[in-house]
DNA sequence: CCCGGAATATTAGCCAGACTAAGTTAGTTG
DNA sequence: CAACTAACTTAGTCTGGCTAATATTCCGGG
């Protein structure tokens, strides 16, 4: 397969579909959306400014501020100034916003574990070698 | 890796996201969106009922009666109706609809292809082995 | 010093896509 | 045949994306 690449694209297009699909039934009804999932992660590790939330999930500035709009109504982030430049509003996580985020990232963590305990060592042996070929897939794509 | 399935699934957590992000940007501004083109390909092999359609691409009927709807009104697909069954409306691809599809398709092939061609015969060896694991996983998870 | 352009965010208004609740129409069954 | 069930659609709401327009603030050249 590996010497035809458009027929290796088609059966990876296939994969696609399923993890998509697999994520949209597994992310159903969970007490924050994927979306509030991610940005919450962004702010792990200290304040970010907005244009480096938007750029980092692919938005647009627009978006991202009204996703942060609502966390921060719900209490999971709070926004603040920079003091060298007062365009700027930073953003970072609340005690609870915290909370949260470990608590969504054990129970996904919890149910990806779940499906991965499904496998045979072999399968998993597999998959953890094609994991770094796949978070290097489309790195270096300049043009939309 | 394998031996500790909690610490594979935060590498799987951290790949899934990636891909999700490769998704968005390479689908923004794409004559079709995803849901629409995800929703023609269920049609490509004959007319299909609403049912089915929206267990299939786990949504509740209300979404893919207005998904449906949109397709409809801009030709790509037509309703009918199933003479044993007065309550069941079929779905089926225009010929419009189909053209469009098999363009789309062509574009979103050929954009994998280039990623895949940026790796080396060893990382698609790699990568093609574990697409059937991929394509595995969370196959039988029964309980939401 | 200040004026104009660039950078950073927000607001407003639009659309897609998801949900639930409620309504309609057509089969099915006691 | 009356009541229930099944298959859809309609209506209303929410998230999450976009562009265009609007503050604010910074910075550089005259």
């Amino acid at each position: 397969m590996r010497d035809d690449p458009t027929q290796m694209a088609e059966q990876v297009s296939k994969v696609l579909r399923h993890l998509v699909l697999l994520l949209r039934r597994s992310s159903a009804g969970q007490p924050v959306t994927t979306q509030q999932y991610a940005v919450l992660g962004s702010l792990e590790h200290g304040p970010r400014r907005m244009t480096e939330l938007a750029e980092e999930h692919a938005v647009q500035l627009p978006t991202m501020t009204v996703q942060i709009n609502r966390l921060e109504y719900a209490g999971l982030v709070a926004r603040g100034s920079d003091p060298a430049d007062a365009r700027v509003r930073t953003v970072e996580l609340t005690g609870e916003g915290r909370d949260r985020l470990h608590a969504v990232r054990r129970a996904r963590i919890a149910r990806l574990a779940q499906d991965l305990a499904a496998l045979t060592d072999d399968e998993r042996d597999v998959l953890a070698a094609a994991l770094p070929v796949l978070a290097k897939l489309g790195i270096d794509r300049t043009t939309q």
